[in-house]
DNA sequence: TTAAAAAGTTAGCCAAAACTAACAAGGCAA
DNA sequence: TTGCCTTGTTAGTTTTGGCTAACTTTTTAA
């Protein structure tokens, strides 16, 4: 069994390549900022996921998964996402506490534990923050989601994902009604800036809200 | 913040504690056997603990917890507890299955989550064998319950507290009936070996039951 | 009372996973 | 093209928590 830094480790290879270009290679750097761990510290665990076959490394070029590591990760991953979605339908927790409770439990839950969690949730197919979760054989549905800052004035959409885990971020979108599920539509765009100035229909009921573009390009949507 | 292995030393301490006579010391050996560790490696870690004020420490005699690592060693087991209660009441597990999942969650739960478990589950006072849940300031009710085979015939009692975790004899006295809230009225007990012959009151009605001393010393009850 | 067995300790080893300091390779801009 | 800055690697150290082998202390039983 994999230890929790490998865990650690390769989930963090994985989300880095999922953001990255196709098929480039994740840079040792950037793993030794999402671990935020000394870059020596990154060259020798990659080395030793390599020689357990859970990473092809290439010497000063980075890393990717193998088949081997990628199902490992998204082992974790799922239960991850499954964890938080628990905790906010069986114990009240709101969605900007979830993640690091989750970022423990990951490493504890067994695969029975998640099964039966999954089976209770009714096997949903997101977490509380939209993130899909994986199914047991490492299948992940892909959407066509794409940021709220790449839609145009008039555009209507809907909320399908949020791609932060910041406590403060969460908590300022839930304020705003900026949850998947909402509905957003585009009353204008500053040309300059980008800023957003939103329509946004949520439980909540019809409020607006003026986000900067960064913040948008955090929100994922489907135009309608 | 203690590390996974230091908590299971400090609960192995406490348990060894519970059961050893007043006063006396845990011994090494004691502590190695319960947590499959060499005696070589207990010591070391003794005398870690010790430095860390965790533990009274007599060379060659053994040991004892500190205020400080009783009271770190009760949090864990009301965590352990909280989440056997936990899993048994909201996903369905069984009583022989929570123990093996509470010992790796016991490290990975937040003070947090268990407050909110404890609320949800209604501030329950014992675990699914039975086993009293400490509060959050450490104080852990104390029970008057006697062994059963202590009881002599036609002795009426309720079963309080099952001592031990083994999944089969938990899968078998469950068959029995013999589970923490069922009534047993002893029928007649063996003369050399303490075989005791039982008749049990539980959820499934009204059965007898044979079972040795050995397995009777398990099992707490109340006497009527 | 004393010798053997059991329990405990010490010394020395290992692996995992972190670190810093020093050096090497790669990439970019002048 | 060259030089510098960034990135990556190597070497060596630390901490934690295991281990075995060898020795010492304590306990037990003859
Ligand atoms: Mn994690
Ligand atoms: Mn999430
Ligand atoms: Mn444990
Ligand atoms: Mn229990």
């Amino acid at each position: 069994m994999p230890t929790i830094s490998v865990e650690n480790y390769l989930k963090a290879i994985y989300h880095l390549e999922q953001q990255g270009e196709e098929g480039g290679l994740v840079k040792n750097k950037a793993i030794a900022e999402k671990l935020e761990i000394s870059l020596p510290s990154v060259t020798s665990m990659l080395k030793s996921l390599a020689d357990n076959g859970l990473v092809v490394y290439e010497r000063y070029k980075g890393v990717k998964l193998s088949p081997d590591g990628c199902s490992q990760a998204l082992n974790v991953i799922r239960k991850h996402r499954l964890i938080e979605l628990f905790l906010v339908e069986t114990l009240q927790y709101t969605w900007d506490e979830v993640h690091s409770e989750a970022e423990l439990l990951e490493h504890a839950v067994s695969d029975k534990l998640a099964a039966k969690i999954d089976a209770y949730l009714g096997f949903p197919d997101s977490d509380p923050h939209g993130d899909p979760i994986p199914s047991v054989d490492g299948q992940v549905r892909v959407s066509s989601a794409i940021p709220l800052n790449q839609c145009s004035p008039y555009c209507t959409a809907i909320i399908k994902r949020v791609l932060n885990q910041s406590p403060e971020l969460l908590r300022y979108l839930k304020e705003l009604g900026l949850v998947p599920g909402s509905a957003v539509d585009v009353v204008s765009v500053q040309a300059f800036d980008g800023q957003m100035n939103l329509s946004v229909n949520s439980t909540q009921g019809e409020t607006s809200a003026i986000i900067t573009a960064q913040t948008a390009s955090c929100i994922l949507v489907l135009p309608q």
